[in-house]
RNA sequence: CGGGAAAUGGCUCAACUUGGUAGAGCACUUGGUUUGGGACCAAGGGGUUGCAGGUUCAAAUCCUGUCUUCCCGACCA
C-alpha cells in the first residue's frame, strides 16, 4: 500500500518532496523562516556525507579548522565583487548585549574574507605554502523563497579554502576538488552528474572562474551540486595576502575555494526517492539493513541476532527492529526511511528453511535459503542496488537530455519537458539573456572537452565558441 | 519583493457563511489479546483556535496589522 501521507510524485512534485522530507523524519520547520530542524534521520545522512568527504579531503592533504561566525563590515567590503554578489542576502548583527555596535557584523554567507584575513598574517614564505584548509560549518543567506535542504537561509556545508604559490598548482587544486565532488555524486550518491565550467554570468562573485557539478532531478529540473572556484590573485590583492617567493620577491598568493552543502540531501530525495518515501543508495545509507522478526519465538529472534552480528562484524550496518509494532508497520517504516535492504524472518518461512529479502529500490522480494552466506549475499545485494540505482538515474537523465540547434528547438523542448539541453553558444551574455527569457532557462555549465554539435550559436547564429548545457534550475 | 491560498491538541481536518465559550479520526499513555504489508478490545491524558490589536454583553467565527507555510513569478547553493 502506498504511503498515505505522501503525495504522488507525478501528481505534485513539490508537495511530494516536502512530504518525503517530513515522512522520513529528515527535517522539520521551525519558527524562523528558512531555518530547519535537521532531525536525526536527516543528520545521520549528513554525518555519513561528512565522514566520506572528510576522509577524502584529508587524504588529499587538507586540514580542518574553524573560522568565526561573524565578519566585520569593513572586512567584507574589501573585495567589491564578492560584496555585490552577496550583499542582498547578508544578515547583520548591529547590537551586542544592549550596546549598539559601531561596526556592524555580518553573519557569514561564506568565509573567503575570514580566511584571507587570517592568511594575510600567517603566510610569509613560499615554504608556508600551500595552505590547504577546510571547515565544516553553518552559513546564513537571507533567501526569499525557502525549501527544506534545497534552499534554506541557514544551511550546513563544507568550505575548503586553499592558497598556493603558483597559478598552476591552484588551478590543479580547483580541478582536483571538482573531481572529488563529481566522484562523490556518481560513486557514492549514485547521482550521474555533469562536470563543467560556469559562464561569466553564473560564476561565483569574485572568482576568476567556477567549476560546477550539475545533476538532474526526477522532474527534469537541474541542481547545482558542488562548486569549485579559482580566484587567481583577486582576493589576495584585496586582502594583501603575500609571500616571499623563491626569488626573494614579494608575490600575491593564488587561491581557491570549494564547497558542498546539505542540499545534497535534497538531491538524494529528488533523484532516487518514490511515492513510498526515501530511497537511499547503500553507500550513503546510515542504516543499510533492517532485520524484521515476525513473531517473537526464540528461533526467530535468535536468527535475527545471528544475522545482525555477522553483518555488523563485516562492516554492514544492520539492526533488528524488535519494537512492538506489527510487521506491516515495520515494513512501511523501513521503506519510508529508505533502508536499502530488509530481511524478514518468520516462523512460516523457517519451516521451509527460507528467509525473505526485500530491496527498497525495486520493492522486490527475494526468498533465500536460511543457510545462505548472509554476509556475502547481503554485500552483493547492496552493491547491486547501488549500481542499479545509478543506472536507473542515468537512464532517466539521458532520457531528459536534449539537443537544441536553434531557438525554436529550445522553446519546443522547454515547453514540453525541462531537462539538460545541449546547445552551442557564441559566448555573449546577450544570447544568455535571451535564452533565459524562455521559462527562465539558464546556462548550467560549459563543457570544455565535449565535441561541438553545431558551428553556430543556438541564439544569434554567429560562430559558436562553447558547447553549453542549459536548463531550469532549483 | 509582486500575485494567490492556508493557519484550530503531535498530525489531518470539522465548527466560521448566520458570533453564544471547541469536536472527530490518526498518534500518545495503561492493561490485555495479537504479529507474513501501516492489528484489535477496553480505559485514559492532551487544545481557550499562529501572534498582536480592534468591534461586541459575548470572538475560533467579524475587522486591521503581522509572522509562518505552500503555489506562481523576480533573485539565489
Amino acid at each position: 500500500m502506498k504511503n498515505k501521507a505522501i503525495t504522488s510524485r507525478d501528481v505534485d512534485f513539490a508537495k511530494w518532496y516536502t512530504d518525503v522530507v517530513k515522512a522520513a523524519r529528515l527535517a522539520d520547520y521551525t519558527s524562523v523562516k528558512g531555518c530547519i530542524a535537521i532531525e536525526p534521520n536527516g543528520y545521520a545522512i549528513w554525518e555519513k556525507m561528512q565522514e566520506i568527504l572528510d576522509k577524502k579531503f584529508k587524504e588529499l592533504g587538507h586540514v580542518n579548522c574553524q573560522m568565526p561566525l561573524l565578519i566585520p563590515e569593513k572586512l567584507l567590503r574589501k573585495e567589491q565583487e564578492l560584496v555585490e554578489g552577496f550583499a542582498p542576502e547578508v544578515a547583520w548583527v548591529t547590537e551586542g548585549g544592549s550596546k549598539k555596535l559601531d561596526d556592524k557584523l555580518c553573519i557569514r554567507p561564506t568565509s573567503e574574507t575570514l580566511f584571507c584575513d587570517y592568511y594575510a598574517t600567517h603566510v610569509k614564505s613560499h615554504r608556508d605554502l600551500p595552505m590547504l584548509y577546510n571547515q565544516w560549518c553553518n552559513v546564513l543567506r537571507w533567501e526569499h523563497e525557502t525549501r527544506p535542504f534545497l534552499r534554506s537561509r541557514e544551511f550546513l556545508w563544507q568550505e575548503g579554502h586553499t592558497i598556493h604559490a603558483t597559478e598552476e598548482e591552484a588551478e590543479k587544486e580547483t580541478d582536483q576538488m571538482m573531481g572529488v565532488y563529481h566522484w562523490f555524486h556518481n560513486e557514492i550518491l549514485a547521482i550521474p552528474s555533469i562536470r563543467g565550467k560556469k559562464t561569466e554570468k553564473e560564476k561565483f562573485a569574485g572568482a576568476e572562474y567556477t567549476l560546477t557539478n550539475e545533476a538532474l532531478m526526477y522532474n527534469g529540473v537541474a541542481l547545482q551540486a558542488g562548486t569549485s572556484h579559482y580566484f587567481g590573485q583577486k582576493f589576495a590583492r584585496a586582502y594583501g595576502v603575500t609571500f616571499t617567493n623563491k626569488d626573494n620577491k614579494e608575490e600575491y598568493v593564488y587561491q581557491t575555494s570549494w564547497g558542498t552543502t546539505t542540499r545534497m540531501i535534497g538531491a538524494l530525495i529528488m533523484v532516487h526517492s518514490d511515492d513510498y518515501g526515501l530511497v537511499l543508495p547503500p553507500r550513503i545509507a546510515p542504516r543499510q539493513v533492517v532485520i524484521v522478526p515476525i513473531g517473537d519465538s526464540d528461533k526467530v529472534m535468535h536468527l535475527a541476532d545471528e544475522y545482525k552480528n555477522k553483518l555488523l562484524d563485516n562492516n554492514i550496518i544492520a539492526y533488528v527492529d524488535d519494537s512492538k509494532k506489527s510487521p506491516g508497520f515495520k515494513f512501511a517504516e523501513a521503506e519510508v526511511n529508505g533502508i536499502p535492504v530488509r530481511i524478514e524472518i518468520g516462523e512460516r518461512d523457517l519451516e521451509n528453511d527460507v528467509v525473505t529479502f526485500a530491496r527498497r529500490d525495486t520493492r522486490e522480494k527475494i526468498t533465500q535459503s536460511v543457510t545462505i552466506d548472509i554476509v556475502k549475499y547481503t554485500r552483493d545485494l547492496l552493491e547491486t542496488i547501488q549500481k542499479d540505482m545509478y543506472e536507473r538515474a542515468k537512464t532517466r537523465r539521458d532520457n531528459l537530455t536534449f539537443e537544441a540547434h536553434n531557438m525554436n528547438d529550445m522553446e519546443k523542448i522547454l515547453n514540453r519537458q525541462p531537462g539538460f539541453i545541449h546547445a552551442m553558444w557564441c559566448g555573449d551574455e546577450e544570447c544568455e539573456e535571451k535564452i533565459k527569457e524562455i521559462k527562465g532557462c539558464k546556462s548550467r555549465c560549459i563543457l570544455e572537452d565535449e565535441e561541438a554539435i553545431d558551428d553556430v550559436c543556438v541564439c544569434c547564429g554567429k560562430s559558436a565558441k562553447h558547447h553549453g548545457v542549459w536548463g531550469i534550475q532549483y
